[in-house]
DNA sequence: GATCGTGTGTGACTTTATCACTGAACTACC
DNA sequence: GGTAGTTCAGTGATAAAGTCACACACGATC
């Protein structure tokens, strides 16, 4: 039984109707849920796991544009499904989880009869529109230090974090060495410590760069 | 009478009534639209003239994010409108002229009735999350140099383009002494002739570092 | 334990950002 | 028409970030 919070608030008969729709894909992690230049075949309800969408420029550098987790709406697709064009981005899983994909007929069906459901899709879009634009002046005006800081900060749950620097490269926009070097400074300060494919965190605390 | 496309393609009916709520605004060049932490009244539709829409970052560093012209929806405006958050970046007129406000019932009532206003409004929102994209890729890894003259060769049709240093500083993002010592390397290459407040174009011509 | 693929470290150099300051060009006002 | 004030532009010094080239280290596999 599909779990979303922009099904749930439909009405039953509607819900209904769009269940018997809905198809439900699993998908592993690793795996590439659509690439750039792929056409979009429906709007993606992600129930659970996460996926991280990124884009290759022409230079052939990556960087994360935002990640999808439980509860949220693949915004990017609404865009490809209503203009016909490719995706520019591309998904791809980081944890195993699923999706509920809602084809484009019955996308079209729910936005004319239910105004929760346009609310909801408005809501999602204006959020991702919010990340997007903070993305851009982060990248364009924010230290590689302080940036690389704080991603480590975010997910400092579990103390370790395996990643590569070539992955962490990827997430921040910029090339691996300076992940590299920069990395390596940390553990001069006994921020980290450092081993193949994984960073320990050890002293790093937040606004570790006071202003 | 305003003309735009959105507008346009209502039923007779429908467009009669939303034509009755909407409100023309007339802006003058340099006025503030709207800034950055203000709500939003409505969803402007540009009818005429020329909209630049920029944020500006923790660091005190602006950028210009995109544009609005003729026919353009403010697509930005919906997420507010219907998140009830402020804006996050502010919106200046650059060429005076004219917008339709559609109050948030409109917007709803038209949501509501009409397959072809939703259509255009995903369109807008698509259009506006892949230049935003292209955006973030292009301050991330692309070169200033390139970035710098692909702008000025994108508005060169008028051979003398009226800006300044800083402003030129802000539509790419960075600092002002970057763009005078570019600028200043290309007035040597005779590609541009500087004066206050111009930059006139000589020899500029596309694709200028071939790959 | 030799081999190979993938990660990581680092020097040398270029490009971009920042800071601090100078002088030039325009505006307005006496 | 001279002068004071403001906005623009130029530039040196230095720091941060990106690029290129290459060495080496780790871990899986045969």
């Amino acid at each position: 039984m599909p779990q979303h919070s922009i099904l749930d608030i439909l009405p039953a008969q509607l819900r209904k109707e769009a269940m018997e729709k809905i198809r439900i894909v699993r998908f592993p992690a690793g795996q590439v849920l659509f690439s750039a230049g792929e056409r979009c075949q429906g709007l993606p309800l992600v129930l659970q796991g996460s996926v991280k969408v990124q884009m290759t420029g022409a230079s052939g550098h990556s960087i994360v544009l935002y990640r999808m987790g439980k509860d949220d709406i693949c915004t990017l697709s609404i865009g490809c499904l209503m203009t016909g064009r490719g995706y520019r981005a591309e998904a791809v899983v980081e944890e195993e989880g699923e999706a509920a994909m809602i084809p484009r007929g019955v996308f079209d069906r729910l936005m004319d009869q239910s105004p929760e459901f346009r609310l909801g899709i408005m809501e999602s879009y204006g959020r991702r529109l919010d990340d997007l634009m903070l993305l851009v002046e982060e990248v364009a005006f924010h230290r590689m230090d302080e940036r690389l800081e704080e991603w480590l900060l975010a997910r400092a749950s579990r103390g370790v974090i395996a990643i590569t620097h070539q992955e962490l490269a990827v997430e921040l926009g910029t090339a691996r060495e300076v992940v590299s070097r920069l990395l390596k400074e940390l553990e001069r300060q006994e921020m980290v410590r450092l081993s193949r494919g994984k960073i320990e965190l050890t002293g790093l605390v937040g606004s570790a760069t006071p202003a």
